[in-house]
DNA sequence: AAAATAGTGTCTCTGAGACATTATGAT
DNA sequence: ATCATAATGTCTCAGAGACACTATTTT
């Protein structure tokens, strides 16, 4: 027998594999915190649980994972959000009632302004403050992969300023510095912060400024390589 | 309907759903140059192509994927790896000729003394230095699975000693230093280096001494916690 | 003594932390 | 003028890079 045989003669379906889902943990900065995106779970199981988005690939129409949390992402949000990474994969026995079951989870960033109007046309969706999650009882594990992703997130505020892309196109260092402060959990040196953006090099300067109690403040832009830039040196934790 | 009922009516295996698997890009340090552990398939598709060891999950008795990769992992090498780190998951149509599939791909780390003797014994596992991979035929998409492991480990030896477990339980710093420097790719400053081990107190000190042409270089041994610990300054690239 | 390898001393320089100071607007 | 917030000046200090130097073994 040859390859081509083989397959011929090969239906995947015909074995069993565990269940795959994707999910993603989508961040958004407003009102001085970071939220989370919820969605209540309209079927069984956990029916009636707040719970990450996510769901099924569709063998069909995904070509990759990264299209099925995508297009997850955009169901819920109406837009594709501008940081989509990879967080872990969970695959165990216990984490769905259903049976053996698997989890691709991703981060994701998204500015409040670009989704505002869709999420309010929808009733099962909604921003929790990080304040408030571990409060609710969400569905299978995703509290826990919350958790992975906020950690992950805190440790890129460190030395990357991945956590802007929670904010709107146009911010300033005042709003971006505060992000990196919520996320580890202390102030920073503003001289610190401003000095490494500086000479990395990271913003595009617009020209504008926002008038708004005290000094009207710089807006700046994300150049589009700031997402991998990583600062040898850390800030302190 | 309850959950209750709804789960007693509910069988997974009626669902189709990507073929799942699990590989490991495992690394070792022998004879000046870092090895990746490579297994020639005895299946179709692909029959006769080397690639990553891994596999399916046993839904009966695998727990977790962590468990199935480990799994795997012993029964190539004869023993369990002391460093284990999820790498990352592709998942898409195009990667395996049977259809839709998805591997949780590793990154794992041994001793090449810890498993010489049981490697030795199987025909179809051997190590392969990093400089030759390329230039063999691998299945699916197994090159790319070992150059993002590679990418990882690197930027991990600019702010960790994460390459260290590679290396044999009792190891010299030269031997530690030349790890990173094989895959940073240029010479490290002895003095650095030394600097920021003794520092960050990552190891402990054999009182051994390994005699070997020249001045016999001191023996450590790994701190439990080195495998976490992150230096705040990386190394330059 | 020479070769080989292990390990140290010490200078420079970058950049984070600390914190005082100045700048620019609204009221 | 005062308040509020944005932005800068400047000192200290840790630690990486560079590289010369010393130490301990074998041959």
């Amino acid at each position: 027998m040859n390859e081509k045989e083989f397959l011929a003669g090969y239906n995947k379906n015909e074995y069993l594999s565990p269940l795959l889902t994707v999910d993603a943990v989508l961040f958004t900065y407003h009102e001085n915190t970071l939220k989370v995106l919820l969605v209540e779970r309209a079927n069984f199981p956990e029916k009636g649980k707040w719970g990450l988005p996510g769901g099924f690939v569709d063998e069909q129409n995904d070509k990759t994972i990264e299209e099925t949390i995508l297009r997850k992402l955009k169901e819920k949000t109406g837009v594709i959000p501008p940081y989509v990474e990879q967080l872990c994969t969970v695959g165990n026995k216990q984490r769905d009632p259903r049976g053996w079951s698997v989890t691709v989870c991703y981060t994701a960033l998204i500015a409040y302004q670009d989704c505002e109007a869709h999420i309010e046309t929808v009733e099962s969706v909604k921003w929790v403050s990080i304040d408030d999650i571990a409060t609710l009882p969400l569905a299978f594990d995703h509290l826990q992969l919350y958790q992975q992703a906020r950690e992950r997130l805190q440790q890129k505020s460190l030395y990357s300023i991945v956590p802007g892309f929670a904010l709107p196109d146009v911010f300033t260092l005042s709003e971006l510095q505060h992000v990196h402060e919520v996320l580890i959990g202390k102030t920073l040196q503003n001289k610190s912060f401003r000095r490494r953006l500086e000479q990395a090099d990271l913003l595009i300067d617009t020209g504008e400024k926002r008038h708004e109690r005290g000094r009207p403040a710089n807006l700046y832009r994300l150049k589009p390589q700031s997402a991998e830039y990583r600062f040898i040196r850390n800030l302190e934790f």
